[in-house]
DNA sequence: AATGAATGAGTATTCATTCAT
DNA sequence: TATGAATGAATACTCATTCAT
C-alpha cells in the first residue's frame, strides 16, 4: 500500500525509532534504502523521465511490485531521494561546522561545500530536470515545489544557529543569498556540462568562489 | 528530402541569397520560416518532448506532411530554432550596441538586455531543456555545443569593439563574465519559475542587477 | 486452505451444525459472515471486476490475509455471496408466504416482492454481472447454473403448496411465469439504470405491475 | 486523428454521398467497414471489456494505428457498431414493412422480428455488457446513454408512419411498449443463455410471442 | 510540396495471488 | 488465522515517422 513518504519518514524521533524497529521493520527499511540507492544510480544515469521503474527495481534486486510496496509513484520516489540527499548534505555540513573552531574556518568550510557540489554534478542536473518536469506539469508544480520546500525547511532547522555571522543576518536575506548561490551553481554546472570548452570546471570553481565572497554585499530587496 | 539543416543554412552569403531565389525557393523559405515561428510558440508553450508535430504544423497552417518536407525530424527543427534564436539574440545586441553613443549607454543597454530576458523566460527554459536534451544524448552533445558556440563566435565578431571599457579586458575574461551572468540568470529563472515563493521575480531582478554591477571585479582565473 | 465453498457449505444439516461448532469454528464462521457482508457492500457498489479484495477485507475490518484464509479466490467469494443471497431471497419469500392467510394476501405479497426488488437494484445488477461473467467463462457456466438452480430447487420445496391457486397450475408453467417476470424485471432495471430518461422508475413499476396481472393468462408452451 | 464518429457518418445525404466519394474516401470507408466487421466478431466473442484493440485491428488485417485513424476510442468503436447494427435492423424492418399488404401481416412481421433477435443473442449479450460497463463508469454513463438514444432517435425517424395502428398510439406510449418488449427480450436472452435448462429457447419464443400480443393492452403510466 | 492513412515503439500502474513469518 | 511484502500479468493510447498518392 506504499505509505506516502513524508519528509519525516527517515528522520523520526531519534530515540525510540531505530531501537524499536523489529526484524520486519528493519527489513522494510533496508529494502527502502536499497531502492533509494538504486534510484539514485538509475535516475542520474537516465534522467528522471527516461528512468524506468523496472530498471530501478531490478537494480535493487527486485521487481516492480516491491517498488510499489514502498513508494506511491515515481515522483514520490524522487522526492524521497531528494529528501535523503538533502538530509545527508545537511548532516555533512552540521558535522563539519562542529569541527570548526574559528569563524573563518566556517566560512572556508561553506565555500568548500559549494565547490564540492561540483563533484556531484549528476545529481544537480537531475534536479534541474525534475524542476523542468514539474514546470511542464502545472497541476503538479505547486505540489512538488511545496514538498521540496518543506523538505528544505524541516532539515534547515537543524543547521540554524550554526552558520557564521555573515549568514546570520535576517533570515530572509540569508535565504536569498543561498538561493542566489545555488542558482549560480546550477547554471554553471549546466553550462559546464553542456559545453566544457566554454567554461571549464576550474573556471566554474573560480567564479563560484568569487561570487561566494561577494555575496555578503548583496542586500535583500 | 529535407536536408539536415546545417548551422549556416539560414545565414548564407547575404548578397546573392535573396536575389537568386526563384519563386519556388522563396515559397519554400517562407514556409520554413512559418514553421519555425509556429515551433517557437508551441515549443515554449509545451516543451520539447510534449510538443506535437501536428500542433506545430497546424499552428503554421498546414499538416504533418508539410513539416516533413522541410525538416528531417522534430529534433532537427528544435536545433534550427535554437540556432535561429541564438542568432537573433546576438543580432539584437549588436544592433542596440550600434545605437549607443556613450559608454554608459552601453552598460545600461546590457543591463537591460539581461533584465529583458526575464520577460522571455519561456525561451530561457526551453534553452535549459535543450541543453538537458543534449546531455542525455551524448552523441549529439559535442556536435550541438560546437554548433552553438560557432554561432556565438561568428556573431560576436560584429559586437567586438563595441563593448564599453570594463567589458573590454581580455576577451577571455569578458566571455567568462558573460557566462557567469548568463548562468546566474538561467539558474534564477528556473528557480523562480519552479517555486516563486522561494524567490520572486522582483528578487531575481534585484539579485541580477547587483551581480551585474559586481561582475566587473571578477578576475579571470 | 480455504476449502472451495460448495453450495451446501452454508446450509448443512441444521441440527448438529451450530451446536457442534467449537469456539474456534464459531469464530471462523463469524469472520466468514463478516466478509460476506462486506463483499455484498463492495460488490454492489463497485461491481465484480472493479471490487478490490483489499477493500472487502478492510470493510470487514481485516486485511488481505484474512480473506485468503476463508476464500480461495475472488470468484469463490462472489459465488458464495450469490448463493447466500439467493437462499436469503427464497427464505424471505417462504417466511412471508407463511404469514399470509388469504390467497389475495399472497398475490399482493408476490407483487410487493417484485416491486421491492426495484429498491435493491444494485443487487439485481450484480446478478446480471454474475451471469455475464459466467457466460464469458464457459467452463464455469454449467457448474454455476447448476448450483444456482439447485439452490432454487431446494428452497422452493418449502414454498410449494403455499402459493395461491393461479400459481399452482402445473409446476412447470408456474416456473415459466416466474422466469418471465424475473427476466422482465431484470431487463427493466438494467434499462432504467442505464438510461432513466428512456424509462423512469415509475414506468418500470407500472409496466411490471401490469405484466404481473397479465401473467396469469400466459400458457405454458 | 480519427474523426469522432457521429451518428450520421454512415448515413449521409443519400444522393451525392456514395457518388461523390473519390478513390481515397472509398478506401477509407472500406477500411472502416472492415474494422466494424472485425469488431463485431471480436466483441461478441470476448465481450466489450476483454476485447483487445490489437485483436480487432489484426482481425481487420491491420495494426493498432489503423484502428486509431478511424476511431477515437474503444467506446467510440462500440457506439459506431451499435449504430450500424441498429441501422441494419431498421432497414430490415422498413423493407419488410413495405412488403406487407395487410395490417395483420405487419403485426406478424414485427412479432417475427423480435423472435429473430433470439438468433443474434451474442449481440444482445454484448449490449447488456456495454450497459453494465457504462453503469460502472458514472462519468461515461450519461454520455453513452445519450449517444445511444440519439442513434435510436435518428434512425427511428425513417420507420415512423410505417408501423401498424396499434403501435401508432401516442408516441410516448409506443416507446414504452417497445422498451418493455426489448427489456423482456434482454432478460430472457440472458437467462436462456445462462441456464437453458431453466428456460429453453422455445419457451423464450413462446413467452415473447404472448407478451407481444398482450402489450397492446399496456397503458402508458 | 503536401496529404493523411498506417505503422509500431514505448510504460506507469493496479491488483489478485502467493509466501515467509 | 492473519499480516504485509513481493510477484507479475495485463493493456489502451499517443505520436514521431513513413509511405503511397
Amino acid at each position: 500500500m506504499a505509505a506516502r513518504t513524508s519528509p519525516s519518514t527517515l528522520r523520526q524521533a531519534p530515540k525510540p525509532a531505530a531501537a524499536t524497529l523489529n526484524k520486519h521493520q528493519q527489513k522494510t527499511q533496508a529494502m527502502k534504502l536499497r531502492l533509494l540507492k538504486a534510484a539514485r544510480r538509475i535516475f542520474t544515469r537516465d534522467g528522471f523521465e527516461a528512468a524506468r521503474i523496472d530498471d530501478i527495481a531490478a537494480a535493487a534486486g527486485h521487481t516492480r511490485g516491491a517498488f510499489y510496496a514502498h513508494f506511491k509513484t515515481k515522483e514520490d520516489l524522487f522526492l524521497a531521494l531528494i529528501e535523503q540527499e538533502t538530509a545527508a548534505h545537511m548532516d555533512d555540513i552540521r558535522a563539519k561546522m562542529h569541527a570548526c573552531t574559528t569563524e573563518q574556518e566556517q566560512v572556508d568550510m561553506l565555500r568548500k561545500y559549494y565547490s564540492a557540489r561540483l563533484a556531484d554534478r549528476a545529481f544537480s542536473i537531475l534536479l534541474i530536470e525534475f524542476k523542468l518536469y514539474a514546470l511542464r506539469h502545472p497541476r503538479l508544480r505547486a505540489h512538488l515545489a511545496d514538498a521540496h520546500r518543506q523538505i528544505r525547511d524541516v532539515l534547515k532547522l537543524g543547521v540554524e544557529g550554526l552558520l557564521p555571522a555573515q549568514f546570520q543576518v535576517r533570515s530572509e536575506s540569508r535565504e536569498l543569498k543561498r538561493v542566489a548561490l545555488e542558482s549560480l551553481l546550477t547554471g554553471l554546472i549546466l553550462e559546464n556540462t553542456y559545453d566544457p570548452k566554454r567554461i571549464s570546471e576550474r573556471q566554474v570553481e573560480s567564479v563560484l568562489g568569487q561570487m561566494f565572497d561577494m555575496v555578503q554585499d548583496l542586500s535583500a530587496s
